[in-house]
DNA sequence: TATGAATGAGTTTTCATTCAT
DNA sequence: TATGAATGAAAACTCATTCAT
């Protein structure tokens, strides 16, 4: 009864795959400039599908807002495989604590929200995530160019400061900069080079 | 202030006064337990009044977070003053860094959700507050303590750093802790001692 | 602290009552009208108040329609006490009867839809109006004009005859001269006298 | 019917057919289960199609609809035929009676819900029925064991009776049962033997 | 042609703001 | 004046119907 294609049971529609890809990216893109709230009608907006269309994929808000956190945590983690394998121990822990830096608010964000509801897979990923990270930190102390009075998860919950977006006492906003000298005050303050 | 007449007419100003402190004090509470967005109810429940209560007081959303913001920048100002006096010019930074960055959440949030729309009172008030703390970071940077690569601005930036207060990766919450770590290592890249 | 009046607990606003009959009956009367699954925005409409103020009163669709089961076995329950009152014993379960049948639609559709989740208060009254129907039931059979063959619970199912509002086959509809026709045939059948 | 030439074009018509065949008996089953509200997604799901297929064939929801009356309409008429040549005239009466009242909740809100859009192959069949069904009546009523006090339409409307299937005041459902009890109930009340 | 993904109008539900008491 | 009930615009979510594959 098959044919020749042994691909027959899951036949995948090629535009329901791109939609579903459209779906994640439009959800992202979203959520970093509307924040964790925005409506489900504006995500579909962004994609360009109807609502329906995004919530055949995502039946709750949970669950979208779930995968974008997986896909966030897949960068995290690649990134941190490619840290752990860079030629100096403190450039890697400088390309990992970047990258992390980068996507911390929203990370933050929808960990925060999502609680321990995020699932199983979620949690078994941010593990993995964490141990990366932890040999990466471990690393670079052990490597004598990062401060070891602190703790890895110390390190890591710093990631959390240069993000901060806000306009202290209504100076002008100037993010790039302003996140940039952040970055390079904080890895002044955790090397150990010049003690 | 000012009531020569101990008549009839006043005593309902006692209530009125004493209701709109506790809107006020409440406001900020609610403001920093649940962030800027918090709904009008959770302040009025905050307050034990009710919701009418405090629109009678702030028709707009607006001017309650222009008088909470108001509020904050007071009690900066006053100890961008003792910094300016403290002994040590370093000592005099950190007892101001520390204390923006206490605040700075808030008063990040309401500066740029206010934008320019704060009024000409809060700017004038920001105005002087900015000019104390230009004062004390030039004077820990003529003292030879303080970095001199960074812009008083810059500087002042970095007190959003030591607020956020998400946890990274959904590492266990320790926001005390975090705060302090933040801030000594902010500190440590701040001071030019052991360079 | 307290007034002379010891009802400044729950002073009950004047208006929120009327709008909580308003609601209340307008509930019943577009649930008759268009079915149980009218629309809440429609109900809203019937009673002349916003959508807000239904939910306000009855947060769940459940709720509502609980309410409005609860207010119909209230009234069969009176119709009930009174049948066994009535001098004659077929007397009264021709009252009853007739009226369980009236009402016998929405109360019948209300019953299934609610299933068990009617919670305890409603399962608590129609307990009673069962035993109360149940007396009616037997009172009659004891006095030998009803007959004895059947159970009083199918004698209450048959109750739901009488309802059915379709057109058989197309029949010009004539609803209340057929559900007296029905009724009557119906009563006829159940009675022992010209037997 | 007539397809005279066995060519290559013919074959996909029983496939078409088979399946044209599956939707009617799929959505007259749906329609009993779920009552006439029954969704196309239900009735594809029942008939093993997808619903693409089910829209294919009955564009409309009233051409279905009208296709599951014309069927059911096509059998009852084949049982008043037999009803009329059954020996005695109030069996025959009686075996009429209990197959309309069996299927009188579909036909009665097919009738009422397609109005008189059914269209004009339904009105005549539906004619034709009506005409078989009051010789039934009249036979059993000249026969003189029918009550003569009701009209033919009275007592093919009370056919919609038998079939209410609400549990009267949330008593357990014993539909079968209930039905039996309530015909009979009926019958009594309608023949005149013992009067 | 058969399929089921996509669509978007309609429903339920929430909540900032207004207003009768 | 203080209160919290009422309001209705907007968000979440469903599902009958259409349409690309």
């Amino acid at each position: 009864m098959s044919a020749q294609k042994p691909t027959a049971a899951a036949p995948v529609r090629a535009d329901a795959q791109r939609n579903a890809e459209r779906v994640l990216a439009a959800a992202r893109r979203a959520v970093a400039a509307h924040g964790l709230e925005v409506s489900f009608h504006e995500i579909a907006r962004e994609a360009g599908v109807g609502v329906g269309t995004v919530y055949r994929r995502y039946p709750e808000r949970e669950q979208l807002m779930a995968a974008v956190l997986r896909d966030i945590l897949g960068e995290l983690t690649a990134t941190a495989r490619r840290a752990l394998e860079a030629e100096g121990a403190w450039d890697g822990f400088v390309l990992l604590f970047g990258d992390l830096t980068l996507r911390s608010a929203q990370n933050a964000g929808l960990s925060s929200s999502l609680g321990q509801h995020g699932g199983p897979a979620i949690a078994a990923q941010r593990r993995q995530l964490l141990d990366l990270a932890r040999l990466v930190v471990e690393r670079a102390q052990g490597a004598g160019s990062l401060r070891r009075d602190l703790t890895w998860q110390d390190v890591l919950q710093l990631t959390q400061a240069a993000t901060a977006s806000g306009c202290a006492l209504g100076l002008e906003p100037a993010p790039a900069r302003s996140r940039q000298t952040t970055l390079a005050v904080l890895l002044d303050g955790l090397r150990t080079d010049a003690r």
